[in-house]
DNA sequence: ACATGAGCCTGTGGGC
DNA sequence: TGCCCACAGGCTCATG
């Protein structure tokens, strides 16, 4: 549930509220999330006077630097940060920053997707296209390693290795705007659609950034509040209801892809 | 080399 | 009202 829009609020929010600040210490509620903690290394990274230093989105992954090193937080399908309650820890709650300022940080995650993970500051990044970048896209999708691939339109948008912080939502969101079926193959798809593509999936990205990401069930920001983009969805969820664009009267179709659910509209997006 | 699918998890909500 | 189960989906690894 946490795409790109989600966790560029949650970089956001935490570069705002507790970048500058020293640490005193990291507390670890259980041993695991979907690994096991690097207990040891994480403690030298948020010891005692080590600081904050910045927070930054890479793909769906956050960035942690401090003077102590790099961490990577992948918030799964559940993870969220809050400003941690002192008196008691939460139910999903499985870490806790501490800071001399007083303030505390906690990371929740219900169903452990997420994991923490130790980065060595040299390693070198792995190079993908940024979707809010809408030349990065045009230059993807006029390569022939895109336009001349097999596997669906869908799961090229959501292949991580190729474009940073697409997942379900936003891929079948920018398909329908662009007017693309999402089953349809890589080499398929004229120039125009990819061009729509390109000039949709940054607008769209950006607009949901503005609304608070969106929320299926349990997404939060760090203030507590959901966003509001889920009331935005065109053909997310919409199972048997009418598509919205102008002067189609297509029916909005749910089918299984890949392992999970696609949603399009069958008369104007092929 | 690539593509596909299972598994990790728990909260939610629809159906009976 | 309450129980059951399908489903949600990011990411990695094993298999085809």
């Amino acid at each position: 549930m946490p795409e790109l829009p989600e966790v560029q609020n949650f970089a956001q929010a935490l570069q705002i509220n507790y970048v500058g600040q020293s640490f005193t210490e990291i507390v670890f509620h259980r041993e695991n999330l979907r690994y096991p903690f690097e207990k040891e290394k994480l403690k030298k990274i948020f010891a005692n006077g080590n600081v904050f230093l910045k927070c930054f989105r890479e793909g769906k992954q956050l960035i942690l630097e401090t003077t102590g090193g790099f961490v990577q937080v992948s918030l799964g399908m559940t993870g969220s940060f809050k400003e941690a309650n002192k008196n008691e820890v939460e139910k999903h709650q499985h870490v806790t920053l501490n800071f001399k300022n007083g303030q505390s940080l906690a990371f929740l995650d219900p169903r452990r997707f997420g994991f923490w993970k130790v980065r060595d500051s040299d390693e070198p990044k792995k190079i993908i296209c940024d979707p809010l970048n809408q030349e990065d896209l045009e230059q993807l999708f006029v390569s022939t390693q895109i336009n001349q691939k097999s596997c669906s339109v869908k799961d090229m948008l959501m292949d991580q290795n190729l474009i940073g912080g697409i997942g379900n939502i936003y891929a079948l969101e920018a398909l329908f705007l662009a007017g693309v079926s999402p089953l349809k193959n890589c080499d398929q798809i004229s120039k125009i659609k990819w061009r729509k593509l390109s000039e949709q999936i940054p607008s769209l990205l950006n607009k949901a950034i503005e609304h608070g990401g969106s929320s299926i069930s349990t997404y939060r920001s760090l203030n507590g509040e959901k966003g509001s983009f889920q009331k935005l969805h065109l053909v997310y969820g919409r199972e048997n209801e009418k598509c919205l664009k102008k002067k189609c009267n297509g029916v909005i179709l749910r089918v299984p892809q890949s392992g999970r659910s696609s949603w399009y509209c069958p008369l104007c997006q092929n």
